[in-house]
DNA sequence: ATGAAAGCGCTAACAT
DNA sequence: ATGTTAGCGCTTTCAT
């Protein structure tokens, strides 16, 4: 591998100003600039990341904490950051968090092996003592899509905007509802909030046991598991809302193989809007994140920390929107309905 | 941040013996050892990467190189990838290759930059030179689910699973058929040469310009494109094969907004199996491939050739399956069939 | 079994 | 404007 010294040997100059003039420093003198211009575009030179982030004490790398279940709607959502801190001239670097017990310690491990900028997380990490330990190591860290306190953060307000697809559900007519969230993750929580405080507010009684269901991850396999609990208890209710798309997704496999007609039948929310949801049949009605925004702000903001622009934790709280589509309607009038009607 | 001479320092030992430690040499008092084991975890000692790699001239890492754009298939075939690669001790970091002019060059100059162990490409790059260049790396380098000549790869055999896709239709009946499939990329070559290969066996004149439609990318968005330009031209088909699953859902999503019934009126089969597609309604008629097992020999394979167990390019084929669901049937009758029927 | 010293490729402070 | 030097954190001879 060509390194400075056999560049600035071919130069007939020292390694000094070959590295000015591979970081652009002002004070070369430019016929001998473009020579090493040319020697280095001849021989391919490219510097050793590894030695230059030794000197420097940092590596123009920031890492990204994800699990490795991540969803379309994270997937998107870090393809956007990458793409923007790549603009910034930061190197990313995934971090996968696997669903084992000590997956989240060697995760910090090895981010502590590497000298990284800053770090994002998109996966929000079950131990406390990670966020402890991150605290320690002095790194930039920011959250993105979800929050934790003392942390910066990026995100929609999770509880708002499941409360508003519950209240859209609420607003057609349904009384009868249920819900398929995640436990652990802290969005599956404020989601949960959000359901609850809409059934309250239409004076719909809180039956957690009944009404909701908790499932592991948030998949389309899960979505199935958390629809087929849902079921066995009874089949009396009108309106799911499901905490992500996948969930959703899976849920309406399992309504539609037992029969079951949506929106006719069961009217379906979702949450994330993800891309496959457009093109679902039918079309599901979701809330969607402003993910390109998210993304472009959590790059940006996480540079600011790393530049030393910013000092205090900020928290910015984005828009979300109800979309909908074909996967709500009115529910089917019951029996006490039709009655009262004629 | 603490380094080994620290903790030399607090043992009163020389950084040699941490090191020693650190590696897992025999050769040291197991005392001392223990005592800086101890020490090594009080401090949260994890040694610096940039450093060792220096060094060891090796950053037991291996890039990942795939398209910004990567599909769900491509998606889970690297978190295979990654999780085998782990289990052998490499980190791994991920090159996202973007659709802009010089995306692959300045993947190619990171590349170089960082001190990598091994290459995997998940994504088949345009510009020929690439593979010189990384030829000239002397660096370890495999092609996962596709090929080309002159590397190691792992991968189905493209044209015969597509052949046996489309075979399927044709014993259904269809007599009648078109393709979305994309340019550029080897892989949809391939497919596109299984789809002929088919339709030439059952003596269907081969007509490209009426019969294929090609898109640049396998996202649903380019299948919708690809369904329309073909539903421009005319209706006159019984069934469509789709590259990919994504393309085929988009697809899907345009026959039936167009009033078609899927598959009464029109079969559809895929290509890749991803999640989603047994989800789907109609459930997805696809091609699958041995996901779990392509990630795991190209890791293995991958991990052959660095530690220097392998010499020659070995391409390994493995198995694909046709799998039936809910989007194929036979063709609807004819006015001509029903005539001659009666 | 252990320590001292050299060196990996680079940058920056300090001469000149 | 340019070269010399030291040193980043680590591993590995080479002594002892």
């Amino acid at each position: 591998m060509v390194s400075i010294k056999d560049i600035a040997k071919q130069a007939g100059m020292s390694p000094s100003t070959v590295s000015r003039v591979v970081n652009g420093k002002k004070n070369v003198n430019s016929a001998k600039r473009k020579e090493i211009l040319t020697l280095i575009e001849k021989n391919g030179y490219v510097p050793n990341n590894a030695a230059r982030s030794m000197v420097l004490k940092r590596s123009f790398t920031v890492g990204i904490i994800l699990a490795d279940t991540f969803n379309m709607f994270q997937r998107q959502l870090f393809s956007f950051i990458e793409r923007r801190l790549g603009s910034f001239g930061y190197n990313t670097h995934f971090f996968f968090v696997k669903f084992e017990e000590n997956s989240e310690e060697e995760c910090l491990a090895k981010l502590k092996g590497e000298k990284l900028d800053g770090v994002i997380m998109i996966h929000e990490v079950q131990n406390p003592s990670f966020y402890e330990s991150v605290k320690k190591l002095q790194l930039p860290l920011i959250t993105s899509t979800f929050n934790r306190a003392g942390f910066p953060s990026i995100h929609v307000n999770e509880e708002d905007a499941a409360y508003e697809a519950v209240r859209h559900l609420v607003n057609l007519g349904h009384r009868k509802l249920k819900m398929i969230s995640s436990k652990g993750l802290s969005c599956g929580g404020q989601r949960a909030e959000g359901f609850f405080r809409a059934l309250e507010e239409a004076g719909i009684r809180r039956t957690p046991e009944e009404q909701t269901v908790f499932v592991h991850q948030y998949t389309a396999e899960f979505g199935m598991y958390g629809m087929k609990e849902l079921l066995l208890r009874d089949r009396d209710f009108s309106a799911v809302f499901a905490a992500t798309d996948e969930l959703a997704i899976g849920a309406m496999r399992i309504l539609k193989d037992e029969g079951l007609r949506i929106p006719e039948d069961v009217s379906v929310v979702g949450f994330d809007d993800i891309d496959i949801s457009s093109y679902f049949m039918p079309r599901l009605t979701t809330i969607s994140q402003p993910l390109l925004e998210i993304g472009e702000r959590t790059a940006q903001i996480l540079h600011k920390y790393i530049s030393g622009e910013q000092e205090d934790v900020m928290d910015i709280t984005l828009p979300h929107k109800l979309i909908i589509r074909e996967s709500t309607c009115a529910p089917p009038r019951s029996i006490e309905d039709i009655r009262k009607s004629t």
